[in-house]
RNA sequence: GGCCCGUUGGUCAAGCGGCUUAAGACACCGCCCUUUCACGGCGGCUACACGGGUUCGAAUCCCGUACGGGUCACCA
């Protein structure tokens, strides 16, 4: 049985990029009826933080990423927080030291940096040499009265090619001689990455490592540590990177990059799920729109791309707008909801059953204009208050047609002579017009459009009429009489 | 700089030696639908980075070059 796992860092909140390694992840282990582990990798004490935690574990329950032991969850193979697992590593440290394979290291960051610019001036790797590979006792007893903190640095073996079969990638070589003798435990006691990260996946027994590609450099050093411990090294996939729009990788300044962001824009999670997956990932038919549950049967690794993939806004645009079609006008009703609470359209707590009438028209009304969902608000000004956009440039000038003081004179008229504002009395109501005034239909459309709401486009008008109210209409044409 | 990975249209990508005068989607452009815009429908534009091989035959295999990216931390 696979076993796959997700083990972000908490440093900050989950990103795009982190987002599909989960799912990829997540869709391996359903694929395969594996497990899916969540683990935190809070061993940078710094940067980590329970909050970030928090909020990269609710990024993935907001996409239905579930997974089945980990974090929260619990399993046989936890604690799942690194930070918590500290005796583990110790034992094997102890292994380690014992063995031969790791030594204490005394030497201080200007020494090492020294070594590093001397190495680069030579045009080789920079990388750690061995200094402190064969210290005696008395050399070690000389640096702790100095009051110097080791670390403890794994021996890498000379001369050694070390191959990892890439599932993605196919076989990828390196030489031990570029990798320098590596930290693998802090001078705080605390493991370092390449470190905890095997004793980890061991532990847990993970058969399956899939992740970003910046960390297949760092594969060489973590198979040397199983390689020393004489264990089994998982199987690696190393999928590529999500590039921004200049071909970099996607960093903070590139705009949207966590998936928080696309949940506060109004984003839906199956759309960020279905894109996310086709980036990295191709499905062998046609077929682009999937849900989740279809992913999970048809996904494979060996339909991952290895090159990296441009993060492209119009393409999630189009298929969350895709998504938002598919839903319910109730569920869009709540979705909208706190954007016009936002600014004030809709009022905090229950709303009375004629603002949920509204809401509910009001969406529908909108819905094939949307992409995101906190573009209501910019089409509240359509249906909503006294006050229309004054017309500017052709719209003015079509406000000043000879047949616009007729035209609005008889549909104020007509309105005012109705019994109930619907959708279904407007539609004849306008048509009426034109029969009655004789006049093409741009002619009487045009014109009450933009007397109602200042501009040539937009929704259509018998749903910004019922939706505005006679009162509101009323009061926007009287405002439009100025500009005639 | 060393090491590693990658390179099919503006973007995501199919293709895994002949079926390819290279799918599909987004974007863009045009037409239709629509008494506006949008939605929808139809059509168009645009690509195998370059140079050598291997082969009867290469986008597909090999080598080199160029370009892009990743990594070389007591960060993950």
């Amino acid at each position: 049985m696979i076993k796959v796992r997700f083990a972000p860092s908490p440093t900050g909140p989950l990103h795009i990029g982190g987002a599909r390694s989960a799912l990829f992840n997540y869709l391996l282990a359903r694929h395969e009826d594996g497990v899916f582990i969540v683990r935190s990798e809070d061993t940078d004490l710094e940067r980590s933080s329970r909050e970030s935690e928090h909020n990269i574990l609710e990024a993935l329950r907001w996409l239905d990423i579930k997974w089945d032991e980990g974090i929260e969850v619990g399993g046989e193979n936890g604690p799942y927080r690194q930070t918590e697992r500290l005796d583990l590593y110790r034992q094997y440290t102890k292994k380690l030291l014992k063995s031969g394979h790791a030594y204490y290291c005394y030497c201080s960051e200007e020494e090492i940096e020294e070594e590093r610019q001397a190495l680069i001036a030579k045009g080789e790797t920079p990388r750690y040499l061995g200094k402190c590979r064969h210290l005696t006792e008395e050399q070690k007893a000389q640096y702790e009265a100095e009051g110097r903190k080791p670390v403890v640095r794994f021996r890498v073996p000379e001369g050694q090619q070390i191959v990892i079969h890439d599932l993605v990638r196919g076989d990828v070589v390196f030489d031990s001689d570029g990798i320098g003798d590596y930290v693998i435990v802090k001078s705080d006691g605390i493991p370092t990455y390449n470190y905890a990260v095997v004793i980890d996946d061991t532990s847990m027994h993970v058969t399956h490592v899939v992740r970003g590609e910046e960390h297949l450099s760092n594969t060489p050093r973590q198979v040397l540590i199983y390689q020393a411990l004489g264990l089994q090294a998982p199987e690696f996939a190393h999928i590529s990177l999500i590039l921004n729009t200049e071909g970099h990788k996607m960093s903070k300044r590139d705009g949207d990059t966590a998936v928080i962001d696309y949940k506060a824009k109004g984003y839906l999670p199956e759309a960020v799920v279905n894109f996310i997956a086709l980036m990295g990932w191709a499905p062998s038919g046609e077929e682009e729109f999937f849900t989740m549950e279809e992913l999970e049967k048809i996904f494979s690794l060996d339909r991952v791309s290895k090159s990296p993939a441009v993060f492209d806004l119009n393409k999630l645009n189009y298929i969350n707008a895709h998504y938002i079609k598919q839903s319910s006008p109730e569920r869009l009703a709540g979705l909208a909801l706190p954007y016009l609470r936002e600014i004030g359209v809709m009022p905090q707590g229950e709303l009375s059953e004629e603002k949920k009438a509204w809401l509910m028209h009001f969406v529908q009304a909108i819905v094939n204009h949307l992409s995101y969902m906190a573009q209501v608000k910019d089409y509240v000004q359509y249906f909503y208050g006294a006050v229309a956009p004054a017309p500017e440039g052709e719209a003015l000038e079509i406000l000043r047609g000879e047949q616009v003081p007729a035209v609005l004179e008889l549909f104020k008229a007509k309105l005012q002579a109705l019994e109930e504002v619907t959708v279904g009395e407007i539609k004849p109501l306008l048509k009426q017009i034109t029969k009655e005034l004789k006049l093409g239909g741009k002619l009487v459309y045009m014109p009450i459009r933009i007397a109602l709401t200042g501009q040539m486009h937009g929704p259509e008008l018998y749903d910004i009429i019922p939706l505005l109210g006679r009162e509101n209409v009323f009061k926007r044409l009287e405002a439009a009489g100025q500009y005639l």
